[in-house]
DNA sequence: AATATGATGTGACAAATGTCATATCGCATT
DNA sequence: AATGCGATATGACATTTGTCACATCATATT
């Protein structure tokens, strides 16, 4: 199985060749710096899998990618990265990569490749808790186990849909100060700074 | 590492722990052919990786492994199946389970589970081309229609990960200033009230 | 009856936010 | 050279927000 590596990190990249190596089954055919070296080196050494960063300095590993795939539909990519950014994982599995891994969990790295050769899609430790958020958003927060008393959800729904104190009071029938109080009272609960950061943390954890 | 099968045609259950005892790794610890039966012994066993069947007679493998994991929620659940219904592709990961692929596809079964069992998720042959069409039934929102330059699409970008004017500022390099007048000119442009607003649409239209 | 508890309220305060009018500067067009 | 434009900046201002200390009051507990 070849295998081509391509990590902005030199000393990075180094080490995987070093790990993958150690395996009888794979070859390690190159290994590269840079979006556009990946995309010569993949295009000469045709490798069974591309290993590469997505963050690099010149061209990224996604715009890379991409643009291998679409001369070879047939390409089988594993990112490795630093960052678990949604973002990045859409990105990585909209373009058609077949896999996206966090780089520390070296002992992971060649099952890893093994399935991404075998045609499997494969996603690290730190992204497969992400996925049920990224393609249904239904892993709710438990907020009654963070103290968050009923009347206090309540406040939070409001927030999330955009009222403000005023507005909350009214529609609660409660004074502005108490809407205020337990605005206060969540945030030191969910350890957050303002109402946009309990906003944001409930659409990301509906 | 503990193994559980679980496949409503005995058949292909017993196929399977031949196939996956020829491993040295892999001890598979019990069979069932029905969801029910996966739970108990799942409980009494408590295995490393739970192979199980998607269309079962009785207790299906979907919602057998639902209940697995609101008990268990670092049960590690590799589904199989002969069909490759999007459907199901997106009930097993939103239920949380590691992995997906095909019965047929023998010689992918275990590195499959090895994988699986080093907490990462396997999506097989068939499911890895259709990823990305799943992921990408999501709508972005088309900023530019409504006039917001890549400037205010950045301040966007940092109000949405929680951070203030000030903060802002900074890391752009601009004075707070600025950025105020910038997000008064989003808000307007989107009609929105305030940055908490501007947050949940963001989210929203993810 | 005395006390504790929880829900609600008030007032004061500092900080952050959003709006507006206006200014500067560089660059491109005329 | 004159003009206009876009990006950036400033200062003033009203409003909203978040925090805190403390008050009230009903109910439950002892």
């Amino acid at each position: 199985m070849k295998v081509l590596i391509v990590d902005d990190d030199n000393l990075v990249a180094v080490s995987l060749k070093t790990i993958l190596s150690s395996d009888s089954e794979i070859e390690v055919t190159g290994i590269g710096n840079d979006g556009t070296v990946a995309i010569r080196l993949y295009e000469e050494q045709q490798p069974d899998v591309l290993l590469m960063d997505i963050r690099m300095s010149g061209m990224s590993g996604l715009d890379a990618g991409s643009e291998i795939l679409s001369k070879h539909n047939d390409a089988r990519i594993l990112y490795l990265t630093t960052f678990n950014d949604d973002e990045y994982i859409i990105k990585a599995i909209s373009i058609g990569a077949k896999g996206y891994i966090i780089k520390q969990d070296f002992e992971s790295i060649i099952p890893a490749v093994k399935s991404v050769y075998k045609g499997q899609s494969v996603f690290g430790n730190a992204i497969t808790e992400k996925l049920p958020g990224i393609i249904n958003k239904k892993k709710t927060f438990d907020y009654e186990s963070f103290g968050i008393t009923p009347q206090e959800k309540e406040i939070i729904e409001e927030i999330a849909k955009g009222l403000s104190n005023k507005e909350i009071a009214d529609k609660l029938c409660l004074s502005e100060g108490t809407v205020r109080n337990y605005l206060s009272n969540i945030l030191r609960k969910l350890d957050l700074r303002d109402r946009t950061n309990l906003a944001i943390f409930y659409y990301q954890n509906r």
